[in-house]
DNA sequence: CTTATTTAAGATATTTTTATCCGAAATAAA
DNA sequence: TTTATTTCGGATAAAAATATCTTAAATAAG
């Protein structure tokens, strides 16, 4: 569905945003260890994040990540994933054609796009903010030990 | 969505029983070209399909690929992710955690679920059949030139 | 039986994705 | 100012996915 380095963002930026729930900046370490993702390669992809805009890092000691409440309850998940795996879960089709054309489809067309938007919709109509409240309230979790 | 070998194996099962409902026995080079794929690949994707027993292969001189119609109108599309990609689609988790676990699922568990179980509901009601149906009276392409 | 044709299977190569490493830049505190 | 801490950015490295090549096995036809 998504890449890995995608779940590992998901995961990671829900990580950050349950924290800055409680005031606490987070550092690479931490993320990585409470998500269950490569130290070095969390350090890679919360770069690109921030560069997206959708963290605030601070350099230096004290340092960290961190995601203003009013940020978290802007932010869908469809930015996090068109941030990391770009518009193909959204345009790609689903055999792959080049080019998409309505008037001669592939043969799964109509079916693939139902499903399609339906996640799409799903990514975009879901914050932040309403994952990481859940996190934060012990209804879910983001690692099994 | 798919990996790139499994939308080769559904276009490539798809083409094989369009050609099949005309009674036309189809070689891999045949396969390769009409749905733009890699020949060398296509060989190893039909191999792997054919031990799955949703194709029938024929060696030798006058040799290639068919799909019985019988055979076609029970095969769904989803036998043909499960041979390729195996059951990540079906089970695997949108975030990736190592094992799902309803009482304490990860933040996105209940939209995932929908999604997906709308997915697999979608692949496992279309057969190729249907499919190929439509690719022979020309309503829809497997390859854009 | 021999030859030509075709799939099967294993070895190898290339590309992409995932992951690590290391030095630079920023910055807070002593 | 110096030091310790932390993110940033570029260079590599390892693993997985995608792709090719080469030889073997099967078989139809002459
Ligand atoms: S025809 Fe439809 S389903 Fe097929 S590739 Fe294009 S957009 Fe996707
Ligand atoms: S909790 Fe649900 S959505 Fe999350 S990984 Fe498990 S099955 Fe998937």
């Amino acid at each position: 569905m998504f890449s890995k380095t995608c779940e590992y963002a998901i995961k990671a930026v829900l990580y950050i945003a349950t924290q800055s729930l409680n005031n606490i900046r987070v550092k690479i370490g931490d993320v990585a260890e409470n998500t269950g993702s490569p130290e070095a390669f969390t350090a890679k992809i919360l770069s690109t994040l921030t560069k997206h805009k959708l963290l605030h890092s601070i350099k230096g000691p004290y340092g960290g990540f961190e995601i203003e409440e009013k940020k978290m309850k802007q932010i869908k998940i469809s930015e996090i994933v068109y941030a990391i795996d770009g518009d193909a879960i959204y345009n790609g089709c689903g055999l792959g054609l080049n080019k998409c054309n309505a008037a001669k489809p592939c043969p799964m067309h109509d079916k693939f796009i139902k499903v399609r938007s339906e996640l799409k919709k799903m990514l975009e109509t879901t914050t932040v903010h309403e994952l990481a409240t859940k996190v934060k309230a012990g209804k879910s979790i983001l690692i099994r030990n």
